[in-house]
DNA sequence: CTGAAAGCGCTTACAG
DNA sequence: CTGAAAGCGCTTACAG
């Protein structure tokens, strides 16, 4: 006469009732569970008849104090609240390492650490061995949480290039130089020759590359740097803004913008028509990320795509592949120019 | 002699190293643990003493194991990917959850259904008991994933009201209808009389009840209600845009639109400037959210305001509550109008 | 108030 | 290949 209480919470089988069910031992049904090795056909088929008629569904809190793993990871992003929502990069970055895990039937835990507070808490939480392995996401990647997680011996991936080197912590990155030199030879290809930038946060390595590939291609094409056409931002809508009417000022002449993230170049577009300046014929504007901020804007944004699909893909991969026993590892994903109507 | 073994993941604490170090027995660790009653001042001082001097935290799994709980929730957001992205509401009401959890110092599990066959995949996660309650979220609230959560037993809190009544589920929800009302006043004591409307999905209470404050409000001020002004979306921006085109084609002579969703507010006010109208002067336009998409519009929405903080917060709260023991509960929270240059 | 003991559901050597 | 047994780290009645 089995027990099946309807309504409130039914206590699930257990391993007990699934080897009772295929008589076998509770060893056998483990085994099964794990992978089935060392475990006869017939065995292993009535195991799995066994696990189908009772509906069995392993104790992740059971196996996970034997084994001392927990079968979940953290996606931890630590950033500022407001930048989370203003950027639309975080929002695919964290949909696709949802998705790469939940195809390996791991659970992503969130967290979101914009204050050194809640970075304490979160950082006990994960030392005290909460989680098998951190997806980290920031952008001032100055901070030293990478570090300290992976010095206290928990797997970690960045997204995005660490800024110290010799790091031994793993990450995955567009190739921002590579990136941005695209960007540069394209709108010099157009013709322009006062070309000016609005950059990233120049303490992290995306920002400080994307600089580097500008300067680069310039200097290549014999167009010197000047330095009136250099401003830094930090990615936000509002430093994309400031930084083209500083541009603007300094350089009344520009004929052309690289701005480092599409969300800069969304407030860039807004000082430029306010000056005045049509886009694309007064001046070309060119952005980076082709992410959702780009085909919304008005010209739409000819940009440098940010494979994030494969990033978010690759990190799940790295960091599984590191639980795995694998070393840490870096991966340097290509980008490619899009072009739209704005250059 | 302790073995500290530096680098590699040490081996944490336990709460018998905790009882040797306090000189007590682990069942008074564990009632320390567990709230302190029954135990005297002196062990009790023993006890955290040993805790800190330990660096000890509880293993999770041990403890859900015997309690049966997990003590972390789920959100879930059944709803297309693409509209994950482009909808703002749903990030902020990530963050407001994410952060009233964290307050209690529970963790939150994300988990992204946007397909049926993921949906399928995470209904059995749950229902394997790995979680203790969940946070749901969707636009298109005929799916039947709250009521069959509900019947299996798992506490939820779905974000809007369920379409079907009657049902048993907890939920928490803007005043969807006095919002409507509002704005649509709003619109008439501007003086316009020719208010279109692009409402919400009409399969959801949401949309419904929106569409049913436009109605009322005009039926109130004799003003008939012209079915020609009134056209369905599905919130996107896209269905903003199309919306805006069909009202333009069906009542050319419209001189104000109430639009059920900021984002859909932005496509429609694309339409209507394509169509050579002026905002507000020749079509004053009112959204419905006051989500970031409100203040970035050009140019800034008149719109009503969700409280999302506080829907967060009371989503969070109500399940608590039921974890609690509680019984469901439905919250209702007031909107408000906010007035920018679009009216 | 406190300790000893049972037991949560699983995995993993260890013998066969 | 398989079963019996130990044990993961906790909580919770049960006696005192």
């Amino acid at each position: 006469m089995t027990m099946n209480n309807a309504g409130g919470r039914r206590k699930p089988p257990t391993i007990h009732d699934v080897a009772r069910e295929a008589g076998v031992s509770r060893g056998t049904v483990s085994r099964v569970l794990n992978g089935g090795h060392y475990v006869s056909p017939p065995a292993l088929e009535a195991v799995n008849a066994a696990i189908r008629k009772t509906g069995y569904v392993v104790n992740r809190h059971a196996r996970s104090l034997i084994t001392g793993r927990s079968d979940s990871v953290g996606f931890l992003l630590t950033e500022p609240q407001e930048r989370f929502f203003e950027d639309p990069n975080f929002n695919v970055l964290l949909r696709g390492c949802t998705q790469a895990l939940a195809a390996h039937d791991i659970p992503l835990l969130l967290m979101l650490a914009g204050t050194e507070d809640e970075r304490r808490r979160i950082k006990r939480f994960i030392t005290a061995g909460h989680l098998d392995g951190v997806l980290l996401v920031t952008s001032h990647s100055a901070d030293p949480v990478a570090e300290e997680l992976h010095k206290a011996g928990v797997p970690v991936v960045q997204c995005g290039k660490p800024m110290r080197s010799g790091s031994k912590v793993s990450y995955v990155a567009a190739d921002d130089r590579d990136g941005a030199r695209d960007m540069v030879r394209h709108l010099l290809s157009l013709g322009r020759r006062r070309i000016g930038i609005v950059t990233g946060p120049l303490d992290s390595p995306g920002g400080v590359d994307r600089l580097a590939g500008y300067k680069e291609v310039l200097a290549e094409a014999g167009v010197g740097i000047d330095e009136r056409l250099v401003v830094s931002g930090d990615y936000s809508r509002a430093a994309g803004e400031a930084g083209a009417e500083r541009l603007l000022a300094q350089a009344p002449d520009l004929d052309a913008v690289f701005v480092a993230s599409d969300l800069m170049a969304l407030g860039a577009l807004t000082a430029l028509r306010r000056a005045g300046r049509r886009i694309p014929e007064d001046v070309a504007v060119g952005g980076f990320d082709d992410s959702i901020a780009a085909t919304e804007a008005t010209p739409p944004l000819t940009t440098i795509r940010q494979p994030y699909d494969r990033i978010s893909a690759e990190m799940v991969r790295v960091l599984l592949a590191q639980l795995g026993g694998e070393d840490p590892a870096a991966v340097i994903l290509p980008t490619e120019l899009v072009r739209r109507e704005s250059t």
